[in-house]
DNA sequence: AATGTTGCTGTCAGCGTTGACGACAGCGTT
DNA sequence: AACGCTGTCGTCAACGCTGACAGCAACATT
């Protein structure tokens, strides 16, 4: 079916060998056979078979990547960051979603580490349902995080020998942003639509949230915030109610854009008027956070070069497990458009 | 490093075929080895080695995906119905982003068919670009199309043996439906927004909108429609300028939601309210055509079901090559909301 | 007693490639 | 003439696994 090496070698009167060396491009070989064996290749039309070299190299050229769900833009712009700084580097990646769920994930971990990839990196999972901590069969391949939690990065460092990596973005900078654009227009009373997992980046954007407010002498207080699940039809209710509840507010800073688009519709549906009425940022800075009408003031982060820094780290780390990484925390930034 | 069979072998004391057995889950073990090589495995931490696997086997159990750009939320979509079905039949996926380069394709095909991947399923590219026909030294593995035009299915068909598989959705019948809804809904003057590759999908809307527009005796011309490429800010002013031009317009249909978007902002500009004023029709049914205000009305596109039904075509081909598989041709709908 | 039959297990070669090492011709040096 | 060096190429044994086939008890059948 498939052209091997031995073909090639008959056809260019070689050894088997010489053909290897020519494909790989190393050692020293004769312009004449070099090109009796190209010769042979091309017309043979021949391609070296990936998995017999990597049985024998112990490396696929493959990684994996955990995610919950690609079709979140979110997670699909990380991907993109990935797959191209992969592929600059000889590599090709293997997606596996997890939905969020530990058993998948660990299914997943578990058919990618019988020697498929030679790495992983790996989204947090958002989820608040812990890990069984005995179950740490979990394979021990280079792995990259992305995201995670200083508690989980804590669980994980006791839990393994080398040093974990851990490459995010600066969250709590970009909530200060948002909150801080929110008073420099003027607005005193500021409410916030929240995710609902005690997840260390929700925590960062309270953090930002409540010490932004404080610093301004403004008012704040738990009540001002509303958690919930990111998903439109309840970010709609769940701001409704949190601008009837607390009808002074003049500005909503949100979890994400998905939380922010909820709370626009809430606007429409009491008749307020955005931004004048009630100004909305998000976060994320997701695709269509520019489409939508008004366009959604919020905070990019830099999606994919967290994954292009996350596939730098995890080429790093194939090449040397030991090796300590320090990554920086990437820039966010402040995008301001027509809802502000 | 990693656990070898051998190492089990010799720690359940039998032959290695005998793991081998008990891994596969075939032939007639008695319990009690059985239970010996599992405590072993277990014990061990064992993982089959699936590059070995794949050696002997010649089936890696991987396939490829070749997609335009995985961020495009359609495409994450499809994705996820080839995934998910995918895993279900023990496949892993590569997936590589070609972003519509005929080279970067064929670089892809030729990096993935190096006995990687068992086979291939192939967005077509919506470039206008042509493939040089002479260069088909791409592989050939199975593979599945989606939504290939009926000419670049031509061309395949007469470059390979081997019948061709594709799989697509009845775009005519949601063009249909879309304009349809519109003209029951009183409008008799209808705009159409129109992507710019000379490419099926866009043919099959086109014919749609006018077979719908001559049957109701309503007017149709060549100048109702604008050419444009998918992108927010060319949507925009195109719709405007289709908008000014036909001030009898009432309604647009448009050839997916990114145009529709623009098409919303346009009449924010023009201070046309939608839908009283104008009506608005997209496609695909993206998932923040959902989102945006109003609430966009859509023809829905199968977008898992497509993937999946893909994968099964796939994994089915794989098993014969040469078997003629017919699939059929998947339902739109169209999904009535606020902007019409 | 000779002959299947069934149930279980082992032996061996080979999948296509590369790493380690060996060989040998041609050249210059002493 | 003996030596070493360099450049070029080949030999061989793996990598970890599975397919084909053989072996060998134990039991049933003639």
């Amino acid at each position: 079916m498939s052209i091997t090496m031995r073909e090639v070698a008959e056809h260019a009167k070689v050894s088997i060998k010489t053909v290897s060396r020519v494909v790989n491009g190393e050692g020293e070989i004769s312009h004449s056979t070099r090109q009796r064996v190209q010769h042979a290749i091309t017309q043979l039309g021949y391609r070296p078979n990936l998995m017999a070299r990597a049985l024998v190299t112990q490396r696929s050229y493959m990684i994996g990547f955990l995610v919950a769900d690609i079709c979140n833009p979110f997670f699909a712009e990380v991907s993109r960051g990935i797959q191209d700084t992969a592929k600059e580097h000889g590599y090709h990646l293997i997606i596996a979603n997890t939905d969020d769920d530990g058993d998948e994930e660990l299914a997943a971990l578990n058919a990618l580490s019988a020697r498929l990839v030679d790495g992983v990196i790996k989204f947090n999972r958002q989820t608040t349902t812990p890990q069984p901590p005995d179950q740490q069969n979990a394979p021990d391949i280079p792995t990259v995080y992305i995201n995670s939690t200083p508690e989980s990065l804590a669980t994980l460092a006791a839990a393994t020998q080398s040093p974990i990596t851990n490459v995010s973005a600066d969250i709590y900078k970009g909530a200060r942003l948002a909150v801080e654009h929110l008073v420099a227009k003027g607005h005193r009373h500021i409410g916030m639509l929240a995710g609902l997992a005690p997840d260390v980046n929700l925590m960062r954007r309270r953090r930002a949230y409540f010490d932004v407010l404080r610093e301004h002498g403004l008012p704040f207080d738990e009540s001002h915030i509303v958690h919930l699940l990111p998903r439109l039809s309840d970010a709609q209710a769940a701001a409704k109610q949190l601008l009837l509840a607390n009808p002074q507010f003049t500005a909503l800073f949100c979890y994400n854009d998905v939380l922010a688009l909820g709370a626009m519709h809430a606007c429409a549906e009491l008749g307020r008027k955005i931004p004048s009425d009630c100004a909305i940022v998000g976060f994320d800075d997701v695709e269509y956070a520019a489409a939508v009408l008004p366009p959604l003031t919020t905070v990019r982060i830099p999606k994919r070069e967290l994954g292009r820094q996350a596939a730098l780290a995890l080429i790093q780390k194939m090449a040397n497990p030991a090796a300590k990484i320090n990554l920086p925390l990437l820039k966010t930034e402040l995008i301001v458009r027509g809802s502000t």
